[in-house]
DNA sequence: TGTACATCAGTGAACGCGCGTTCACTGATGTAC
DNA sequence: TGTACATCAGTGAACGCGCGTTCACTGATGTAC
């Protein structure tokens, strides 16, 4: 497969690499998971059948996880907020520092989100991606109070955490492009912090 | 294969539909559900590779789902307490209701999930009963609110509430066998509970 | 109670399909001198 | 700047594997009379 430019083996290592990755990304969100072939993923992109598999190792490989950039970098952020807020404040601070970060992936993370519901393989994956945040967020909120691994509590609040940053996550995706994420995370906090409150008339 | 005794037919579909349920449930926990296949499951039920799939369209349908039962009586109970209760305190209650029902199923969750936990696939199956049975229990909380369809508030608090009671049943499965089910369910509400409350010292 | 036929659980064999592997190769890029 | 060799992205062909389907059949259970 000539290129019209010379091009370096690195450039072209990415840029194969790359168009895969988008092929599939797309054909996985128009067809679905299952009724897209390896082959027609490689077509795609312009490379041979063949070639798929020195990129990934497996079909279910060449779409990258999810929100776990966000996540990672939520536990500096947690631990910066002020020791004064209540942790659900301080996690909907967090959660809203780090949202904008994902405005410029809105598209993308619609794509892989429909990909995703389109197969109980790849949201399988994505459910112990889920798991693992949960554990992370978990991990922060131990330091936070100053233990030294997370005990139940905090287990279970970074699932609640995790639950509803979901929640906003889809909410914000089926909204309207402008509204702003962290908007939507401060919505889905209120509902949160509404639940505990005593019994309304 | 002939039965010792002679057996009618209904009585013997029954019996070869438990047993491949219940070979594939075992093996599954024990192997892994990648690692098994369709003519293991078959042999081990003791009929041929052919007849597994006279009985389940794909291998995956084996396994039935998770605790749906519980989830469908969840309604009925939920619209049952009494209105003075917080909408925490009725989920919580209602929960504690059903808790029992499960004791009895306690091994036969615990090798239900070690099966899901060892596959995408099924782990994405799960999660999408999971989606589900938020949208139950969110249709439920809306009717109690008297709204005629969930909204976004709902959507959250049953999402919510079923990640409390997925994180107590993991607890309760991996603690002593003795301990009631209602008691974890309890504890993890507490956490929920502490939670909106003002910062602690 | 007995015979004749219908139904249906279970089976064997052969096959299609897509994922993923193995082996041997081509030709462009990269590098040593 | 030019030549000789090394590296490596991409490829073709053939294959193994397990899921799931199709076709044709067997023999026991069920039922009509």
């Amino acid at each position: 497969m000539p290129q019209e430019a010379r091009t370096s083996r690195a450039e072209r290592t990415v840029r194969t690499r790359q168009g895969l990755i988008d092929a599939a990304l797309r054909l996985f969100a128009e067809r679905g998971y299952e009724a897209t072939t390896t082959e027609e993923i490689a077509e795609a992109a312009g490379v041979s059948p063949r070639t798929f598999f020195r990129y990934f190792p497996t079909k279910e490989s060449v779409l990258l996880g999810g929100e776990s950039d966000f996540v990672r970098s939520f536990a500096g952020v947690y631990l910066a907020q002020p020791e004064s807020m209540t942790e659900l404040e301080a996690m909907r601070a967090s959660f809203a520092v780090l949202a904008p970060g994902l405005h410029r992936l809105r598209g993308e993370i619609k794509l892989y989100r429909r990909a995703v519901a389109s197969s109980f393989t790849l949201r399988g994956r994505e459910s112990a991606g889920h798991a693992e945040n949960a554990g992370a967020l978990a991990e922060a909120i131990a330091r936070r109070r100053g233990l030294a691994a997370p005990d139940a509590a905090c287990d279970l609040l970074g699932a609640l955490g995790l639950t509803v940053l979901d929640h906003a996550l889809t909410r914000w995706l089926d909204g309207p492009a402008q509204t702003p994420f962290s908007r939507v995370i401060d919505d889905s906090f209120a509902v949160l912090q509404e639940l505990a409150r005593p019994a309304a008339p």
